[in-house]
DNA sequence: AGTTCCATGTCGCGG
DNA sequence: CCGCGACGTGGAACT
């Protein structure tokens, strides 16, 4: 990784246009080609960037970095502050734990916990446009259709009300009702759910996890 | 700004929860505050952060950051390769151009550069389930919604179908047509506003800047 | 390589 | 402060 910290302006053209009027920053080049320049302060995110892969041109006091789209971030030097390399090798990466995929293996073991009577089908019922992430029938029997996200947003009623149309279209499936599944629904999600008649449920991840946890069976 | 390279683990506990094995790794700390693990590769994006406001705690080999919010990033430190703070003052900020807001201005402006005899009703028009970007009317008095996006994809023809959805259910307006504007509409989402009566317009946004100037009001 | 969808999304604006 | 939508969304998983 390579490191300068320097008092310059910056040109961005591509996807749209942007400037950086003359003021001092860290411009970090790490070893995939990536080059990115910092402010000292406002965020974790850079001021502007440019992803691996691109060409990086050093002129004098200029450095030119192109990518295959098109795109260029010019970073031209006033003054030099300080300038260093170093090789700090392979990253062994992210472990992450708590995700969509956390809540759905819960929910899988626990239908039950969405309403009463609800059976699991199977996990990850696949359709022409995706697969559906719990299929479940209620007490009486009746296909429902579950959309499990850790936010409830109006594009997550969208991808249920899509999976609905294919599976309404399977006569051993239908009539298939939908129930869209989030620890927290946003309002306009919640509206246009209820508009196409399809339930709300928000659940507890803690909660969940309180119930899948092995202690609680000792009660 | 603070930077220092050494070999350290990294533990997140917050939204979700997260673990970096031992690595080498830049931890970088800014003036507001708020701190970055970037590795030497993989992307511009930090491995592990901590936005501002936050409070850092050092103790011996180890950093514990913590949020008002509760979540938590500890670094531990095995061995410091490398350590510097520089002063970077404040930086003016970036300057932006060409994004969907600038659109929306201009055509709002202009609203017959859409189509012949239309005139703007409302922007930012609101609905239950968000704000439709232009109302206006055409020449005979008809109301037509309209919604610009940079790139025209297939979201934003869904996301006008549902406007108009309830647009139609208003006795005031109805009957409303769509109308679909980007600089740039994919294929798909042409096909998908074709099937539904949705109207499509690219626009020049060089151009349409170049109507919105005073230079051209000389002519 | 193209597409879809998640994200500790982040950011900015308007109510 | 919350809600909502854009973003140079980025990035990963899957076809």
């Amino acid at each position: 990784m390579r490191i300068v910290v320097a008092d310059c302006t910056v040109d961005y053209e591509g996807r749209l246009t942007a400037h950086l009027p003359l003021a001092t920053r860290l411009v970090m080049v790490k070893a995939d080609g990536c080059v990115a320049v910092h402010a000292d302060g406002g965020a974790y995110k850079p001021l502007n960037w440019m992803n691996a892969p691109n060409h990086l041109l050093e002129e004098d006091g200029r450095w030119v970095v192109v990518n295959p789209k098109g795109e260029r971030l010019t970073i031209t030097f006033t003054e030099v502050h300080f300038e260093t390399a170093i090789e700090m090798g392979d990253d062994p990466g992210l472990q992450k734990d708590g995700v969509e995929a956390e809540l759905q293996r819960l929910l899988a073991e626990r239908v039950e916990y969405l309403g009463e009577g609800l059976t699991l089908v199977r996990r990850e019922y696949p359709t022409p446009i995706g697969p559906v992430d719990l299929l479940c029938r209620d007490a009486e029997g009746q296909t429902v259709a579950v959309e499990i996200k850790r936010r409830g947003e109006i594009d997550g009623v969208e991808q249920l009300t899509r999976y609905l149309e294919f599976l309404n279209r399977d006569d051993r499936l239908a009539p298939v009702s939908g129930l869209f599944v989030a620890q927290q629904i946003k309002p306009q999600a919640r509206t246009l759910a209820d508009d196409r008649g399809i339930a709300c449920v928000e659940v507890d991840y803690d909660e969940l996890r309180g119930i899948d946890s092995p202690a609680l069976k000792l009660f």
